[in-house]
DNA sequence: GTTACGTATGAGCAATCTTTCAATCGACCT
DNA sequence: AGGTCGATTGAAAGATTGCTCATACGTAAC
């Protein structure tokens, strides 16, 4: 029940520790509260299949307005606009207006490159059928 | 309320698009549904702090067992072990067993690499704080 | 065999998330 | 001005998630 403080120091390593050889190097080098939280947040905006596949198309294209991206992902503009809103919020898209268009691009390169890599490690990972 | 289908055709981007020319060369290039969910359920695996900080401490040590780790977190065993079996269904994580004491590690470099690079983006993405 | 310990698991709850529906806003057209 | 279209927004439903609590399992010590 006391194990839930929010430091774990030396001291209390050696004595509630099952390894303190293994733990006690660990403190003070692990990622706080906040960071884990933003690190969460970051790829919580990946951990969408809309979201994913709304990234995806806009790492194809240079940029792409709501309604062809609802049309192209067989969604509702609606439901892809809230999604955008998100993803705008974050800084993974940007959004030009022209007229009643507005047209959704990827921020920068940091996230089509971290889609990639999580799309060939995806597609790794996978149990193919056949074999 | 059409526009829910499942696949776009080139006939249906030139009548429906507001931009077939962007549209269309994007047909069949995009990832299916299926790829989407892998690629959001990969991911999900880091959008949530306490995974994130899991898979942090594990990357910093060869392997550590539930115990430590969850003083080290500073969570009850019962949330780690939880979060662990997530970890280890979706491969992210392996275990050891060694008497009653069980040893997780990253399964592979690919989820450490991934995490870093999220964390390095996480960081760089809110610099605020001190001017 | 009994007890203690480390871990795993299931039910339940609170919080969060994603989508739908309806309504609204702003820009263009007549 | 009125109408249409693309996009946005809020509320609500439905589903999912993460934790706690209680309990069970397997191993080690007595």
């Amino acid at each position: 029940m006391s194990n839930l403080s929010i430091d774990l120091t030396p001291d209390r390593c050696e004595a509630e520790c099952l390894h303190p050889d293994q733990v006690a190097p660990l403190i003070g080098r692990l990622i706080g509260r906040e960071d884990a939280d933003r690190v969460a947040d970051t790829f919580a905006l990946l951990a969408d299949p809309t979201r994913a596949r709304i990234l995806h198309a806009l790492s194809l294209a240079d940029e792409l307005c709501v309604c062809d991206l609802a049309l192209l992902l067989g969604m509702t503009e609606s439901a892809v606009s809230h999604q955008l809103r998100l993803l705008r919020a974050h800084r993974a898209v940007e959004r030009r207006k022209a007229g009643r268009v507005v047209y959704y691009r990827l921020a920068d390169d940091h996230v089509r490159h971290v889609l990639i890599d999580g799309l060939r490690h995806a597609r790794e990972a996978a149990p193919q059928g056949a074999g």
